[in-house]
DNA sequence: CGTTGACTTCGAGCCCGCTCGAAGGATCAC
DNA sequence: GTGATCCTTCGAGCGGGCTCGAAGTCAACG
């Protein structure tokens, strides 16, 4: 099992070495990672796992205070599975309104784009 | 022609009176509003179809700025077209790998549902 | 004529999610 | 050993996009 440096996991998760204390400050990983005997943090493979988790929750939309909330969940162990299933359930509905939204509202932009495609057909 | 007071462009549109004021100190309208003799704002069609396209524009995660970057281009009348034309295509592009990513995020995180849904069928 | 209420402007404040800098301690490369 | 590099914590700052409150004007209703 590899561990890795605060600056290896950065490089790793695509976050930086701030992101990564700040998430760990604010309660998102599932426990204080890791340290060497000197102190610094060592990332588990666990932990990356754990953060890519993190990272689809935001990059889908998912507010930091929610992801904390699923984080407790996890955190507590079994037994609250349907409590994370309600909450992960009710993102994904929310993303697929946001998707269904965003691609309408692209169709409109698309249609602007083909008059000016026009447009600019014309004057050349 | 109608036109409408803010309150009612507000509701309208789906956006506060606050915002609304601030969209227009913010140059993201094509030109200041008409305002009644009494200096009220009278919103027209043309002013609630501009509206709409910000709303599409912002929906679609297109920042302030760039809103004002192209309302900029159209205010400034035809000749621009290809400029307008490369910013919203450019956008657009954005918005489609944006999905495309969402996309798999969702998907990644279906899998997840998958796995408590199994667990609270066991636990049942 | 008074009061209610919708409107005006302006500037400040807020929330989110980082992002950064300072100050200090440890570790590695030579 | 010493300098560069990396780490630590803490708290402040920032950019975006609103959001709100204060203070004032004006018009309509009764």
């Amino acid at each position: 099992m590899t561990t890795l440096s605060i600056a290896e996991a950065a490089v790793e998760t695509g976050l930086t070495t701030h992101t990564l204390r700040y998430y760990e400050r604010d309660g998102l990983m599932l426990s204080s990672v890791d340290r060497s005997v000197s102190g610094h943090r060592r990332y588990s493979d666990r932990d990356l796992t754990w953060i890519e988790m993190i990272t689809r929750l935001r990059s889908t939309g998912m507010p930091i205070r929610d992801v904390r909330r699923y984080a407790d969940l996890v955190r507590a162990g079994a037994g609250n599975e349907a409590e994370r299933l309600a909450l992960l359930k009710a993102h994904r509905e929310r993303v697929e309104r946001q998707l269904v939204q965003v691609g309408a509202h692209l169709r409109a932009i698309d249609h602007k784009i083909g008059i000016y495609e026009g447009a600019v057909d014309q004057a050349s």
